[in-house]
RNA sequence: GCUGGCGUAGCUCAAUCGGUAGAGCAGCUGACUUGUAAUCAGCAGGUUGCGGGUUCAAUUCCUGUCGCCAGCUCCA
């Protein structure tokens, strides 16, 4: 086994297992007391749930890397040992959630141990075959944090710690290397730093600010799906952002939805108004369809709205841009013909991968199938039998289209399955950035219905979507992805105009006037030297500077340099605009 | 909401045993008029997140609260 490299996913996982065993035994030496309860391999490294009075710090990690190195120092042989059920729960007796894992184990399976020197735990296995084939100096305990037994926030909650390993010091210190690197493109500190946005405390929770820049960023976004969807035959509408508790109850949203909603007045006295923010748009926009009648032949009718949501997250879920309280997405609804399902989910799909893919988030985004969860359906509106039928349209459609996906089983919306596009952003970590939902349920509760070439009424089916999803969280993916050093079309700002000596700052002014009607501009013609301008001007970010003095003033043009350090020359503004003119119109995100 | 960590100037960080808050950068003013990553000088900047307590004295100790971070749970 000590031939296997880690580029075998199968042998890392197995060394990372070890790790975590290696990781309990320490802890089981300086805390005797401790319950452990699991601890796998994960995608990157390893955790282990522990039930145990102390709060680990930093200092206890440290004290557990040390005895983790003596334990692999020892080279304790790893050896794997079957029991029958009595025996195992005799072996564990002392271990509550071991003995609760033995007890869910089929009759019929066999019970595994790991046992490595004095230490004993259940597990399934595979390991490695001694504790000394783990370098000592290739690991280290990354965080610890709290996690519920079995992932159930009415369980007691335990403590969890992280960890990483390599086969080598040099490869454990690239890994945090690259950590560290991230954490530079973190939205949530480069977007305040950059000014994208902030927050106030006493405005409160996951509810940013957007400063000029990020605002600037999020209208031209809103702007450019507005026009593709309207040339999509879109519909546009505007609808409140706030309605009485009686339209939430036809809806649905009262019954599945209220602890997420900011309610105004109370909820439970029936006979004062009451009104809520809207968390969706899907009730409001319903409204234009049920306008007057409507024909077969009107069908589809794609409805698109810039909609702004009010959700009331817990108080620990609030992060940066990503998860926000209040927020807006590109929203739509398609009231359709059932036989008109395949085609217009299909267009939904092209239509937010022509604008994921445009703005370059597309390559980090993965499909994943959400599915409501039979054993749970108290958390969802309609019988097994329409959601069946609903999951299996979507699943023939999805095969169809031939997308991977993952299949998320619990993760539907109440009214129905979706095909969510999941981000992976700069950590690693995943979030829906569109989301595509069939919906066979609404149209009856709301009486939306259609006149059939029969004349008679027929249900339509509808689907819920978004373009680019909530332009919050994209501007937050788009910040990470480009180190705040945005495409050209999109930047705030998109050309710094720098003057070398005061002489020089009647012609940028008339530079900057020019280049004004099409482009952003921002000119620099305070009387500090070139080197100072430059070196605050964060000049890695803004697409392109141009530096004006005596020289340019004479020959009428302008030196252009761009973020990426290239020196373009002096050349004619006209030739500059043209440059600049094709990589904006035609959204390339590569400049030069 | 839960577990843990953290809140000192716009940013990055100091302040010994509890002894009355200091530096760099950014900002502003002046000088310099400079051709591609730190020009010089000066000024200003703080109810140490906020409230309560202990103390002669609190940035420091206790407590509550608000906010931020990591993770869990929940979700776009």
């Amino acid at each position: 086994m000590e031939e296997r490299t880690f580029e075998d996913k199968e042998f890392r996982k197995t060394y990372w297992h070890t790790c975590s065993h290696i990781m309990a035994q320490a802890i089981t030496r300086l805390y005797p007391d401790a319950k452990l309860a699991i601890g796998p391999a994960i995608d990157e490294g390893w955790y282990y749930d522990i039930d145990i009075e102390e709060s680990f710090t930093n200092d206890s990690l440290e004290a557990i890397e040390k005895e983790m190195k003596n334990i692999c120092k020892e080279r304790l042989q790893i050896e794997r040992f079957v029991l029958p059920k009595n025996e195992a729960i005799e072996l564990m007796k002392d271990q509550p959630y071991k003995l609760e894992l033995i007890n869910d184990i089929p009759d019929d399976e066999e019970i595994s141990f790991y046992k490595q020197g004095e230490f004993v735990d259940l597990c399934a296995g595979p390991h490695l075959n001694s504790t000394g084939y783990v370098k000592h100096n290739g690991f280290k305990l990354l965080a610890s944090a709290g996690a519920y037994w079995r992932g159930d926030e009415k369980n007691k909650m335990l403590k969890r710690i992280y960890g990483i390993a390599f086969q080598s010091k040099e490869e454990l210190a690239d890994f945090l290397e690259k950590r560290e690197e991230a954490r530079k493109r973190d939205h949530n500190k480069l977007g305040r730093e950059l000014e994208y946005f902030s927050t106030v405390e006493y405005v409160g929770q996951g509810l940013p600010i957007l400063l000029p820049k990020g605002a600037r960023v999020i209208q031209l976004l809103q702007r450019w799906v507005e026009d593709v969807e309207q040339r999509k035959g879109y519909l546009l509408t505007k609808t409140p952002l706030l309605a009485k508790r009686e339209l939430y109850k036809i809806s649905g949203h009262w019954d599945h939805y209220l602890n997420g909603m900011f309610v105004l007045g109370d909820p439970y006295d029936e006979t004062k108004e009451c009104f809520a923010l809207r968390p969706m748009t899907c009730p409001f926009q319903y409204q234009a369809y049920l306008n007057r009648e409507r024909s077969y032949r009107d069908l589809p009718m794609r409805f698109g709205e810039t909609s702004t949501l009010f959700r009331n997250e817990d108080s620990g879920e609030m992060h940066g841009l990503i998860r926000v309280r209040q927020f807006t997405i590109s929203e739509g609804h398609l009231v359709i013909r059932p036989d008109q399902l395949e085609d217009e989910f299909k267009g939904c799909v092209e239509l937010c991968k022509y604008f994921l893919g445009t703005v370059g988030l597309l390559d980090n985004c993965s499909f994943r199938f959400s599915q409501w969860d039979p054993s749970n359906t108290k958390k969802y509106e309609g019988t097994p039998e329409q959601w069946e039928m609903a999951q299996a349209a979507m699943k023939k459609i999805l095969d169809d289209l031939g997308l991977s996906y993952e299949i998320g089983i619990g993760e539907a919306a109440f009214y129905g399955p979706k095909l969510d596009i999941q981000y992976k952003n700069v950590f690693g970590k995943e979030d829906t950035i569109v989301t595509i939902q069939i919906d066979m349920l609404s149209a009856q509760k709301f009486d939306m219905y259609y006149i059939g070439s029969d004349g008679q009424k027929k249900l339509p089916y509808i689907i819920h979507r978004t373009s680019l999803g909530c332009y919050e969280r994209t501007l937050a993916y788009l910040i990470e992805l480009y180190a705040g050093a945005l495409p050209v079309w999109m930047a705030p700002e998109q050309i710094r105009i720098l003057t070398i000596t005061d002489r020089a700052i009647e012609y940028a002014q008339n530079v900057a006037k020019k280049l004004e009607n099409k482009y952003r501009v921002v000119l620099d013609n305070s009387s500090n030297t070139l080197k100072y301008k430059i070196r605050n001007a964060q000049m890695d970010k803004i697409p392109y500077m141009l530096i004006l003095g005596d020289k340019d003033i004479e020959a009428k043009t302008v030196s252009v340099r761009t973020r990426t350090g290239d020196d373009l020359g002096a050349m004619p503004l006209d030739e500059f605009d043209k440059i600049i003119e094709d990589i904006v119109q035609n959204k390339k995100t590569v400049l030069k």
